[in-house]
DNA sequence: GGACTTAGGGTTGACATGACTTTAAGTGGG
DNA sequence: CCCACTTAAAGTCATGTCAACCCTAAGTCC
């Protein structure tokens, strides 16, 4: 058996990253989901756009080897980072047999950001994706439905916003990320009630209105991953 | 560069499975959660216990193998098939670089299962494990908690059962995984609230006392798993 | 000072939930 | 044949949650 037939016997192993970000939509200003794609420069799919990720390195975990892609795309730490699913379908990949476990994270768009998007990197509107390379559109579906799913029954949405913020900007995060209208004051009872949220006892100031309240976010539930909770 | 040193640069990737079904617990009686598990007979933690699974063949599908597996050791078909999580710390396996994909699989301990049993292959309850080999007790403790969170909210118990059911033994199934018991009353009205059952018209006779309604459980919701859901 | 804007708190009605009661329908025993 | 016993199945009621809505507070801008 030569080399070459060893490595082609065996299934090899990749991490990707579902990288999530508000900002701005370019046609309507509302706030709305982007993610990076990194632009393929070889076949198969060359030219077309994919997920950030790399082989998993002997040496890497698998969190890991996500941070690791997101430092490489974005030049961010991610404020949460979860394992979404492990890809394995004999057709994922029409040459060789790659299985895929991917990653979803949760950035603030700093400046940083822009400064560091790279001659194939670029950021899109979640939502409004051009086709994506081997299964891409599909595992960004299921990553945008787990999102959509998770802010709705844990505190996450706070990983899109600095570490003080105002009830307004939370609620914010969860109607960009759900696509809806949310009533304030229900909002405001139901973040208080879970008992995730400090208030920093200061103030926003400068707004024309009405200063609100900071608050910072402090960890009440443990995350529910195993990897990650050691 | 040698063909085993092309071989020990690369990550190897091995799909193990958690299997649950329900038995009477030996001393109380009572309907509890079982688990096969198979005996190492080699290094490392030879003799001891661990998870089913196996090496990914470069044919088979994620699903597939856990499928596999599943026959190979308890001779039946799952009724409730899901991805539980990939694990790939650094330090999981003494020697080489493992990362398991693992799932997690429901059945129904029809007579055939105890036949099947194989020389290295034994039934545990659930919650009374020996030791076992790797890090497989963290993972049965994760696959443990995903069955107790998403009986509760998803319709899965009924995969534990035969086609046609009473509401009294689809409850005997909530009160053996979650250890609890239940009103039968909130009981039943909460499982027919969730439109998933579907009255077959027919009644269970030779019981002592009224004759109970039986069931048949419809899918409502979809799988949420990608890869399943095709 | 008054219009305007958002913060923040209160009220109400629909609905889900848990504890409990009542009636129905079978068996088995005296 | 009547009665005790068991579980099925339905109903009641108090509590809690949640969405929709209204109202007042506290700033800015003109």
């Amino acid at each position: 058996m030569t080399v070459q037939a060893a490595i082609d016997q065996r299934v090899s192993l990749a991490v990707s990253t579902v990288i999530f970000a508000l900002r701005p939509h370019p046609e309507s200003g509302l706030m709305t989901l982007w993610l990076p794609l990194v632009r393929r420069i070889r076949e198969p799919y060359e030219g077309q756009w994919a997920l950030p990720g790399g082989p998993l390195e002997a040496d890497e975990d698998l969190a890991g080897s996500a941070r690791h892609t997101l430092e490489r795309t974005t030049g961010l730490a991610p404020n949460y980072l979860e394992q979404l699913y492990a890809f394995g379908s004999l057709d994922r990949s029409p040459d060789d047999r790659v299985v895929s476990i991917v990653y979803w994270a949760l950035v603030q768009p700093d400046e940083v950001a822009r400064a560091v998007d790279g001659e194939n990197v670029e950021w899109f509107v979640a939502d409004e994706l051009p086709p994506l390379a081997f299964d891409h559109t599909e595992i960004v579906d299921y990553a945008l439905a787990r999102l959509r799913a998770k802010i709705t029954y844990t505190p996450i949405a706070h990983a899109f916003l600095p570490r003080e913020f105002t009830l307004a900007e939370l609620r914010a995060v969860h109607e960009a990320v759900l696509r809806t209208h949310l009533d304030p004051a229900n909002f405001r009872r139901q973040a208080l009630a879970s008992k995730t949220l400090v208030p920093t006892g200061t103030c926003l100031q400068g707004t024309s209105h009405r200063p609100p309240a900071l608050f910072r976010f402090e960890a009440g539930l443990p995350s529910n991953a195993p990897e990650e909770r050691r």
